[in-house]
DNA sequence: TTGGATGCAAAGCCTTTGCATACCT
DNA sequence: AGGTATGCAAAGGCTTTGCATCCAA
């Protein structure tokens, strides 16, 4: 699988597989770029964080992964998961803990279908992010206010 | 309209006055800081790049503005329109020559109250990103193709 | 041997903070 | 006077670049 996403003309090194690998690993966590490094540096002590951001820039490139940004100021990272045999899926951004819900679920409506269509827009990907309150803040915010 | 927005207990000084209206001048812009103060500037040449910053923090704060990231390495500024009189909407991003262009539409498939419902969420408001080709890049990629 | 890959350090951007000054009540 | 607002300069944080070295084909 892996040899797969960089048949091209890139080489798979250690230094990419050990990136790919903890992407692999944390699917589901929205890395940064300084995540990676570090969970990669365990099994690879002497990597540089340089090689993480470029091998993320190349990664991207190749569609192997795509950046979002949940507004903390850093850039984070997630596999492709549009038109690929991954769910298309979207986040809940709880505005106040900060926890990132990811929801594997198809975009409502005929989204991308229709936006081709009745605006002539050719939609490669698409990016929904839900702010607001998770039940576990909703109940906290509860209980402090019942004591 | 303006006083309404401040009435608060924050002042709507010169400064600030001028950044609401560069952003009232430019709702369909998505302004960059940066570009804020600059537009401000020429009303108000000794106008801070700092106070710019300062004031959207304050916009933001009283959700007058709310900001987004189309992936530039920048954060963008755009009026509220969530729950307030405008409607909600969303966003096209060419990933050729990086236009924005804004669709004054409502959400489809009743997303919102079904986040609500289903996955026990209590939304407070939306952002929709839809990556792909515009019918200009679509054009231009025609003709250099045919010559 | 040759070109890409890599690490380190430095530079670049955008944004925030410190601090002294200016302003308004 | 007192407290907020402001500008300038400096600091911060994340990311990119320059450059010498290393590695693999």
């Amino acid at each position: 699988m892996k040899e797969k996403l960089e048949a091209d003309q890139y080489k798979l090194t250690v230094r990419r597989e050990q990136v790919l690998r903890v992407l692999l690993e944390n699917k589901d966590k929205h890395l940064s770029a300084e995540e990676v490094y570090y969970l990669a540096k365990r099994k690879t002590p002497d990597m540089g964080l340089t090689t993480v951001y470029r091998t993320l820039e190349l990664f991207l490139l190749k569609n192997i992964i795509y950046s979002l940004d949940f507004g903390d100021g850093r850039r984070r990272y997630e596999f492709y998961g549009w038109v690929s045999d991954n769910y298309p899926h979207y986040h809940l951004i709880c505005t106040q803990c900060g926890t990132v819900i990811e929801v594997h679920e198809d975009f409502p409506g005929g989204l991308e279908n229709r936006v081709g269509k009745e605006l002539k827009f050719k939609v490669e990907s698409c990016q929904l992010k839900i702010f607001g309150i998770c039940k576990k803040c909703a109940l906290k915010t509860l209980k402090s206010l019942t004591g």
